[in-house]
DNA sequence: ATGAAAATCACATGATCATGTGAGCGACCA
DNA sequence: TGGTCGCTCACATGATCATGTGATTTTCAT
């Protein structure tokens, strides 16, 4: 896209409303990478855009609840066309039903669209490194443990002040000390000052290794 | 913070074989967090452990193949006592039966031995973050799609090359400049270079940018 | 009311990273 | 057999990060 021999990657992504391509949009532009995202408003323009298709697209994320034809035939024939092409399904209710037949469609993954933008790009990587993402409600369900052990947002465990994991997360996103900082509202010396905070309670000594650690921790996604 | 083994996180282990113990040893030790890690060998430790034991653990992990007791009983009683506690299966084998009984017991988790230590990671802090992770094998097996989608293995799709990517995996360590140089066995300069041409190929300016576009393409798990 | 911790800022300095330029060697392929 | 690419290294410099010391304000729990 940006540059003549940087092999972009293609997505496809099946969905009607615009709100959810716009929340895309940024979710892709947010995983760095060099993808460009083509959009089908209706399993009519889905079936246009693979007959037309030259290479296989990367990824394919397909929304359940398209007007005209059934998001589950989508994934049928992308599935049918390109095989090695892992396909999210995008939904915004939970059913089992559906959940099953997307998995024998030939659905790798799973995904809540009312996830967080960074749920949802972990799981769309989790995909392309060939795993089978599910939305922690989603899987919550399928498994029907009402009472299932989910571990209580204890970032209390690891003494890391909010103000500090937005920091963090802000750090994990490639943002520099500048651009934290112009994000957050507040001076480069403060983000520093947070950062030796950071770096002494986790005991660390670079960005990598905190965001690691902070991960671990479960103190940011 | 003031004390550098303050608020450790402490998880237990019921896993009989030793060279799974230390394996795990090294994997929560990579794992950066202060993880403090017992182990119990049978089904019986594991019931003295949970007898003595004054706060919750903050994970368990049970091997499915106990000599004494079914690794199930395990699940159920740690479940039962400390419902708030994520359990992870550590298993060799694979079988719909035991993953199904196992979910149902009150396990979070499904991961096989056999993974890399870097997919163990990441299993173990989804648990810690609310998911459910399953081995992708055991994920496909569970969805019984033989010829499921799973995206080649192109780390070709993006041009970085095998040493370039062994470079990002050990800055994904957060190990510095240096002492990548030393692990990898070549100087400094070296380092950097690499580090000039992944940069460029991939398009991006700094360290978190440069990981999470190679763990986005698959290039680095 | 007092202390502790969070959040904010300033100033300063050494370490590390980012980036440029250039270069030698080996492998592979057309 | 020349060209491309991966891998290695050197030298150099500006940018960013890491770390120290110190300070003010607010909030919150004891």
């Amino acid at each position: 896209m940006n540059y003549p021999n940087a092999p972009a990657q293609r997505a496809l992504m099946v969905e009607v409303e615009s709100f959810y391509q716009d929340y895309f949009k940024e979710v892709f532009s947010s995983m760095g990478s060099q993808w460009s995202l083509d959009f089908a408003d209706t399993g009519a323009a889905a079936d246009d855009y693979l007959a037309r298709c030259q290479a296989p697209p990367d990824l394919v994320l397909v929304d359940l609840g398209l007007p005209d034809t059934s998001g589950l035939e989508v994934i049928k024939r992308v599935y049918q066309q390109f095989s090695q092409t892992p396909i999210i399904v995008m939904t915004t209710f939970s059913s089992e039903e559906s959940f099953i037949s997307a998995i024998r469609a030939g659905a790798s993954g799973f995904l809540l669209k009312s996830e967080p933008a960074q749920t949802l790009v972990q799981g769309i990587q989790q995909v392309l490194q060939g795993n089978y993402p599910v939305s922690p409600s989603l899987a919550r369900y399928l498994f029907r443990l009402s009472g299932s052990p989910v571990l209580k947002e204890s970032n209390t465990a690891i003494q890391i002040s909010p103000r500090e994991a937005d920091l963090l997360s802000a750090l994990a996103k490639g943002l520099s000390y500048a651009q934290c900082a112009e994000a957050m509202g507040i001076s480069l010396n403060t983000v520093q000052s947070h950062i030796r905070n950071v770096y002494r309670k986790l005991n660390v000594s670079n960005q990598t290794q905190a965001i690691n650690k902070a991960r671990a921790a479960g103190a940011i996604t």
